[in-house]
DNA sequence: TAGCGTCCTGACCGGTTGGTCAATAATCGC
DNA sequence: GCGATTATTGACCAACCGGTCAGGACGCTA
């Protein structure tokens, strides 16, 4: 879960009368509290990017007096480094499945349309991912030089594998990689130009499947796999 | 150049003694010290966003008391406004020369790398409009549902006219224009993130040859254009 | 129901921010 | 070189921000 730093809110008792005192049952309270925190925050912070988040408004959206905020984060900084670690949960959660297997079209196909799926079911967690980056990923370099960087190599490698066998044209995998992200997040990041453009009011599902369906479809015959 | 509000320092003298005077020649002492405050602050919102950017770190780095600031643009909107109306003049002259000519490849081609010139030669612009969409677009929405709309529906056009003769596959014109964008901007908007799982200090000329290289096969291969 | 830990919150505080202003200096047209 | 415009800037201000705190409310367990 926590990849880079621990959710304090979720390890750290008010103020500890005494130095160390684990929680006993990290009470329901609390849980609930700071989800309804977390979810606020997030949706802030996609919003209006960490600097122009206030502790006031994410307060306010989840419906808690301020100062009750700050019982639970000591700091924006503390709610912030949490919101990010909820969300390299999830991405984790979505990277993993893809792995061995000889079937190329299969495998990239299915990767494409997790994220895809990931777009839209958390598009505020894209956002704030990728603010996060804009900002230089300082928060969540570990992350980044560790866990995905291993997680490409492994892939890289793979897909090394294919091309020497002829299952795939010889291209860099890595750059692979970046354009399959980049392609799939443009649907969560960059949906209010997508909504000018297209003149609707929201992306509907299908919209989302015609999305999935054309990154498919240009990966998989771009990169000359069978399907 | 300006697409959506004119760059108001620039037709705004200090404060008009007389209701509307223009400007005789917009001395040159302006024209030099309004275009170090827009490298200045498209720096700063690139890295810091609009909400996390103070007009004074945005003297600061213009070596300007930002007092200096304040007498050439009054707000922080309006320079905020300025910097994204430079940017769009930036974006809408690369739009430009991809018309008409039946080689669909060769429009593709130089679209894309197009695009990732833009990429590399402007970083910063690219993460400030990628900022500005982030956060719902509300300051160019008049770009987006204008010229740009009516540049995708030409496009489109286009387009469908290389499929209907053959020249290449069926796919969604629009979402190929997405995949297109998303896969040439990433190169700028998530340098961070290609750095960190890449291990390079920075992305180097050639790195972007490759990742144009690699998008323009990808994308050729994959609408099925003859190369 | 007593007692204790958890939770809640209005009021408050020092620092920062965007923006103003009046006085001064530099520049320009003639 | 002289008046008028344009440019410069330190000092200042009200509003806002992140964060604190004291003290009371609530919810468990025995």
């Amino acid at each position: 879960m926590a990849a880079t730093t621990a959710a304090i809110a979720e390890t750290d008792a008010p103020r500890r009368r005494r130095a160390d005192r684990s929680l006993p049952t990290a009470g329901r309270i609390r849980r609930a509290n700071v989800e309804r925190l977390l979810d606020a925050a997030e949706a802030v912070f996609a919003e209006k990017g960490y600097g122009g988040a206030t502790t006031a408004a994410i307060a306010l959206r989840a419906g808690l007096p301020k100062a009750n905020l700050h019982y639970y984060f000591r700091t924006k900084e503390q709610i912030y480094r949490a919101v990010l670690d909820r969300i390299l949960g999830l991405w984790l959660a979505a990277f993993d499945p893809a792995t061995a297997g000889d079937d190329p079209a299969a495998v990239l196909e299915a990767y494409i349309r997790a994220k895809i799926r990931l777009s839209r079911e958390h598009p505020q967690a894209s956002r704030v991912f990728a603010r996060e980056i804009l900002s230089g990923a300082l928060h969540i370099r570990g992350y980044l030089v560790g866990d995905l960087r291993r997680w490409v190599e492994r892939q890289s490698e793979l897909m090394r594998g294919w091309i020497e066998r002829g299952l795939m044209d010889p291209i860099d995998p890595v750059h692979l990689l970046f354009v399959i992200w980049a392609a799939t997040q443009t649907y969560a990041d960059f949906d209010a130009q997508i909504r000018a453009v297209t003149g609707k009011r929201a992306q509907s599902h299908e919209d989302y499947t015609r999305a999935a369906d054309t990154v498919v479809q240009l990966v998989l015959k771009g990169c000359g796999v069978q399907r």
